[in-house]
RNA sequence: UGGGGUGUCGCCAAGCGGCAAGGCACUGGGUUUUGAUCCCAGCAUUCGUAGGUUCGAAUCCUGCCACCCCAGCCA
């Protein structure tokens, strides 16, 4: 795996913490919620998390952060795991699960208790917030606060053994109700929720808040560096207050990074699983998606999106990253990777009238411009093919190097043409080029001196094949749909898809393999879908279009 | 308004007292059977702002301003 980049501030943290002798071997962990598919923004941490531990020989957890049943679900379990293997990382061991550790929290809890550092509280939701206080005052003491440890302790166990309803009490630390941090006014560790659990069943019908589970996963997994977003910052002293006040010997450190913003794009789980639920996309694969699943349905590669984490960095500052910069990611691989081939999105025939009546040549060409390597292929040529209609004009201006009647063209990788007279439909409509091949012109320019304008894409009007093609463009209209007041459902692109079921493909696509990516030259980055592609019934999405300095 | 953060080119980002890396985007020019790629050139006398310390500051100090996060029994 390629580890380009300059350094980030953690790796001068961890790079000192080996110097210093604090950390002997490297242990760093991504820890998602199951209750969504993974997108952009977490490939950031992804690739953070093991690239750490890779970088410093040391490992990273998979671990399942499970502490909330009400949303999880064991398709996202598996979703996750499919993605993190698929962007090319391999968590050390087994999967893990905070679930898991669930007796040793519980046993924490009541070492809490009767050390007097936590109590059962009767507060409702409603009575728990008035009580909080706010920014700017301070909150007042729960009236359960003093209960003595036998009680608590006989209370807690009583919420474990189900004897009280959800929401009908909560245990909390004792800290500071005074606390101008709001995480240290007596949080929550645990509460009740009867609910069955996807790895625990029906074990538990109380369950620690985050708070209270993720310091706790991290030491009892031996996590050296604990790396979350900036918005976990205000957490740290309690995330501290824990290691402090248990008796756990190793204490794992927390830092805090900058979460990736994308213009162009959401990443909130909550707002891409309702694009999901409302059918403004087909699943969480859909191609138009920010997910994971979506961008490699899309026909962007692990590669890519490595090179893209690596690009942007890792800093403690909050920006918004341009979308470009994902999609140059994905234009740099497959330049270099991928095969070319033609496709014809919008056909017009072209007759050939010079063209020897029956005939096919079987042209061998390159699969890549600059990369020998990547060996031929066999395009067919024959007396009648189509082109784009939109490569073709009946007249036009100088800056437009297709082709124009009267003038020339090169078919790529094939003869120079010369278009002579255009057939029109009985609806007025152009539905025929009759032209003329220029002899000799196969790998040569015309003999007359005559050079053609430009370069078109073809393909055989007899050998080609029919093709279901989808063109994507982004999902939002807005720059930062989801800002300020706005409702991100106002700047759906209603264009994102387009569906092209008549485009033509040169026959050796139909070879192609699901998930396999080629460039369809001088339109763009295509790849054959995962799911719907076959040989009988080719389907490819674009990934993303050509570079095009051309303004007309 | 209390607490915690962040402010270096349109965007991302190096820089950690010695005279502003790099990438994306953009703009010129060259090569080209993809208006692609590639190549070459240009692109912050200035580092949120106002002062101070210093021979010297983006880097140290002070004030101010802007933006982000926190009042879930979500993570």
């Amino acid at each position: 795996m390629e580890n380009t980049k300059a350094n980030n501030f953690l790796q001068t943290i961890i790079a000192d913490d080996i110097k210093d002798g604090i950390v002997k071997e490297v242990v760093t962990r991504f820890p998602p919620e199951p209750n969504g598919f993974l997108h952009v923004g977490h490939a950031k941490a992804i690739c953070l998390n093991f690239g750490l531990a890779e970088t410093y020989g040391g490992r990273c957890n998979l671990r399942f952060d499970d502490t909330n049943p009400e949303k999880e679900s064991q398709e996202y379990i598996d979703s996750i795991q499919e993605d993190v293997r698929w962007l090319g990382y391999q968590w050390s061991g087994d999967v893990l699960f905070a679930s898991t550790y669930f007796d040793q929290f519980f046993a924490w809890a009541i070492y809490l208790v009767e050390a007097g550092n936590a109590y059962v509280c009767d507060l409702s939701a409603q009575q728990a917030r008035e009580y909080r206080g706010t920014l700017t005052e301070v909150g007042k003491n729960s009236p359960y606060r003093n209960r003595s440890i036998e009680d608590n302790l006989g209370l807690l166990e009583a919420m474990k053994a189900g004897e009280f309803a959800d929401g009908e009490k909560v245990l909390r630390a004792k800290i500071d109700m005074a606390s101008p941090n709001m995480n240290m006014r007596d949080p929550i560790l645990y509460r009740i929720r009867k609910l069955p659990h996807h790895q625990t069943g029906s074990d538990w019908v109380i369950y620690p808040t985050y708070d209270f589970a993720h310091g706790q996963e991290d030491a009892i997994e031996g996590i050296t560096h604990s790396i979350c977003t900036l918005e976990f910052e205000d957490h740290r002293p309690l995330y501290d207050w824990f290691h402090q006040h248990l008796p756990i010997g190793n204490k794992p450190n927390q830092y805090e990074f900058g979460r990736l913003h994308l213009n162009y794009t959401v990443t909130s789980k909550r707002k891409l699983k309702q694009l999901v639920d409302q059918g403004f996309v087909s699943g969480w694969n859909d191609p138009r998606m920010p997910t994971l699943a979506g961008l490699r349905r899309r026909g962007y590669t692990a590669r890519a999106i490595r090179k893209f984490c690596d690009m942007i960095g890792v800093t403690r500052s909050d920006g918004i990253v341009d979308v470009a910069m994902l999609e140059h990611a994905i234009r740099d691989d497959l330049n270099e990777n991928a095969p070319r081939a033609m496709c014809v999105l919008n056909p017009l025939k072209v007759v050939l009238t010079n063209y020897p009546e029956g005939q096919v040549e079987e042209l061998m060409v390159p699969a890549h411009p600059n990369r020998e390597q990547m060996g031929e292929r066999l395009v067919p040529f024959s007396g009648e093919l189509f082109i784009d209609a939109e490569d073709f004009r009946e007249q036009a201006n100088k800056k437009f190097k297709r082709l124009v009647i009267g003038k020339r063209v090169r078919l790529r990788n094939a003869y120079v043409i010369e278009a002579d007279e255009v057939v029109w439909d009985d609806a007025g409509k152009i539905c025929e080029v009759r032209a003329r091949i220029i002899e000799d012109t196969l790998g040569r320019d015309p003999a007359d001196g005559v050079k053609a304008k430009g370069v078109i894409q073809w393909v055989s009007a007899d050998r080609g094949e029919r093709a279901q093609v989808r063109v994507y463009d982004r999902l939002f209209t807005d720059e930062a749909p989801d800002r300020g007041d706005k409702n991100f459902l106002d700047y759906l692109n209603p264009n994102a898809l387009r569906t092209i079921e008549e485009a033509m493909i040169e026959p050796s696509l139909t070879e192609a393999l699901p998930e396999q990516n080629f460039q369809f030259e001088r339109i763009g980055y295509f790849v054959a879908d995962r799911y719907d592609h076959s040989a009988a019934a080719p389907v490819f999405n674009m990934t993303i279009g050509l570079r095009d300095t051309w303004n007309s």
